[in-house]
DNA sequence: GCAAATTATGAGGTATACCACTAATATTAT
DNA sequence: ATAATATTAGTGGTATACCTCATAATTTGC
């Protein structure tokens, strides 16, 4: 099955505009994705008790070792103080350990621990079911071009707000 | 412009990829999104202190009129206790007007007030802006291809974003 | 060498977003 | 008629997500 042509692609529009008129809105379709992706995430993996943003931070720091808070919160697009609020919850529950750093004692190095490592482990197929489902309802042959277009917006918008993410290599997450 | 080819599109993907490999994750992109689209809204709409959230419950209400809170929360999907939230917000502000029902005791009607009316129109410009700028990085002809797919994915999904976890036994509605 | 600027982190405040529980009212089932 | 059930709304709790301000340590500018 081919992408539809601009014809038909209006045709639906229109048609999902008389559904609702707040599906001509982005911001409320992303809204809305937010919160069921999320939904997803938590019901494939309500065993292990961990929220995506709290995956994403301990699968940043599986891929780079240990790290300063702010490195973290760039390797994430996660804003500074967000992530000093995520840290400690899981460092209580012994996913993640801290230091103070000796060369500058203003820094607090994370990493994650043996525990963390295995939970991540133990979470990894659900986590990739989660994302699967998100976009399942898609054609397949859309999937991948609608991937893109997401990255080409995060890409080109990155710099707004006050959390945008490191861009260059940060090897896997 | 054409929208790009299945191979141009995997090319691209395999570069993206290369670059953080987050963005194999669609949770992560919808995540983004929904910060940068945010920001966008706030930053276009400082002048009114409103909040996407505080102006999509004014819009169903101006679509419409009065409503109990639980309709309220049907219309724009969100949590019937978030809406619970909001509405007092509004209310201080006197953007809205709420009133107990006579033939139900327990349902409180809410509506828009004329501030409220008022407040919708004048930004609803600088409301639209907001919404273009967050899909404004992708070629014209391709961004109704990518609100058709948002909305397939939330129609496909609506099921899931209001209150995960609430109904085990069905798995439809 | 030392004050000034910068940087890393944290604390307090506001606003979604959801869950579990409660209170009040309305409906139903017997 | 009234006890059981359902519905509407609110409260308190947790977790993002971001802001402003504060604190401590480093770097810089002179």
């Amino acid at each position: 099955m081919p992408i539809p042509s601009h014809d038909e692609i209006n045709a639906e529009l229109e048609k999902a505009f008389a559904r609702s008129p707040l599906f001509a809105r982005p911001g409320f379709l992303i809204r809305r994705l937010h919160q069921i992706h999320t939904s997803l995430f938590l019901s494939e993996t309500n065993e292990f008790n961990i929220t995506p943003v709290q995956f994403s931070l301990m699968s940043a720091l599986r891929a780079n070792g240990e790290m300063d808070q702010n490195s973290v919160a760039q390797e994430i697009g996660l804003e500074r103080t967000s992530v000093a609020e995520v840290i400690p919850r899981l460092e209580s529950r012994e996913l993640l350990e801290r230091r103070r750093s000796t060369k500058d004692r203003r820094v607090k190095l994370v990493k994650l621990s043996r525990k963390g490592q295995a939970l991540l482990k133990k979470m990894s197929e659900r986590v990739q079911q989660a994302h699967d489902r998100t976009v399942e309802a898609l054609p397949e042959e859309e999937r991948n071009l609608f991937l893109l277009q997401m990255i080409r917006l995060v890409e080109a918008n990155n710099h707004l707000g006050n959390a945008p993410f490191k861009l260059p290599d940060s090897g896997d997450a």
